[in-house]
DNA sequence: TCCCCGTTTCCTGCTT
DNA sequence: AAAGCAGGAAACGGGG
């Protein structure tokens, strides 16, 4: 279950703006889905500065990767947020403590809020007080959302980056050789083909097996190949920056490759 | 219900 | 010899 969060922008401000983030210039084609949130900040009312903390308290508490939004839709003012580190008990700490919100409800919630995402799809809302409230005339008529990608399952590709983004905990398993040029190796490649049979609920899954999953990516440009490398791969052009965001360099002197 | 996508499974042959 | 790579083919499961 995904939680899904909704933001309003009653003075069309970007919501970056109000989280001290960098603007993301163009809208990403292709976004990361299985470990991400949707933000929409086309209706609603919420206060700014209250989402604002809330998203940086959850960073700081380490619920959150980072708060890097990737925009989905600029006018619609639809982002995406990687929650890719979220540990299983933080995620239901989160949900637990966080109320979940219908479109009609109007009852406040005391601060910005996660909440489960429905399985119909509808629209989830936030709401807070009356005065922050935004006026009928500042509302944009309602578009269709996005095909809503934040409860589909995890691609093999975000399951790697989400390994590779928690490097410390899993460097047994996976490792950047060059984080700048997407580049990592499999440094135990039955062990992540494991997780990943765990993470799919494929108790059988094999290194060969997710090794043909991961060579049908070279056709889609999402993974390069590395020649003359074995268990060295590299993040293709539609999913590099993705990949590597908001992350230093510091692993990238490997020469093994 | 059908179709598409992203795998999963199995396979053969090749390379390191 | 073992492990990994390459890619064809078919099946599968989820989502639209």
């Amino acid at each position: 279950m995904k939680p899904i969060l909704s933001y309003s922008s009653p003075d069309d401000r970007p919501l970056n703006t109000y989280l001290g983030l960098p603007h993301v210039d163009e809208p990403m084609g292709y976004v990361s889905s299985g470990s991400t949130e949707a933000c929409d900040v086309s209706e609603g009312s919420f206060d700014h500065e209250d989402l604002a903390s809330s998203l940086i308290s959850l960073n700081d508490n380490d619920l959150i990767d980072h708060a890097l939004p990737d925009i989905l839709d600029e006018d619609l003012r639809i982002f995406e947020f990687d929650f890719g580190s979220y540990a299983a008990n933080q995620l239901t700490a989160v949900e637990d403590r966080i109320a979940p919100l219908t479109e009609e409800v109007v009852e406040p919630p005391p601060t910005p809020t996660l909440c489960p995402e429905n399985v119909d799809d509808r629209v989830v809302t936030t709401k807070k007080t009356a005065q922050s409230k935004r006026k009928s005339s500042l509302k944009r008529p309602r578009r269709p959302r996005p095909r809503n990608r934040g409860n589909r399952s995890i691609h093999l590709w975000e399951f790697l980056k989400e390994m590779l983004n928690n490097s410390e905990e899993n460097k047994s398993y996976i490792k950047w050789i060059s984080k700048r040029e997407g580049i990592f190796q499999l440094v135990n490649s039955s062990g992540v083909a494991k997780l990943w049979g765990q993470r799919k609920n494929r108790k059988n899954m094999t290194y060969e097996k997710m090794s043909r999953a991961l060579r049908y990516y070279y056709e889609k440009d999402i993974l390069e190949r590395v020649p003359n490398a074995r268990l060295i791969y590299k993040f293709g052009g539609k999913t590099r920056v993705i990949a590597t965001e908001n992350g230093d360099d510091s692993l990238s002197d490997s020469s093994e490759h």
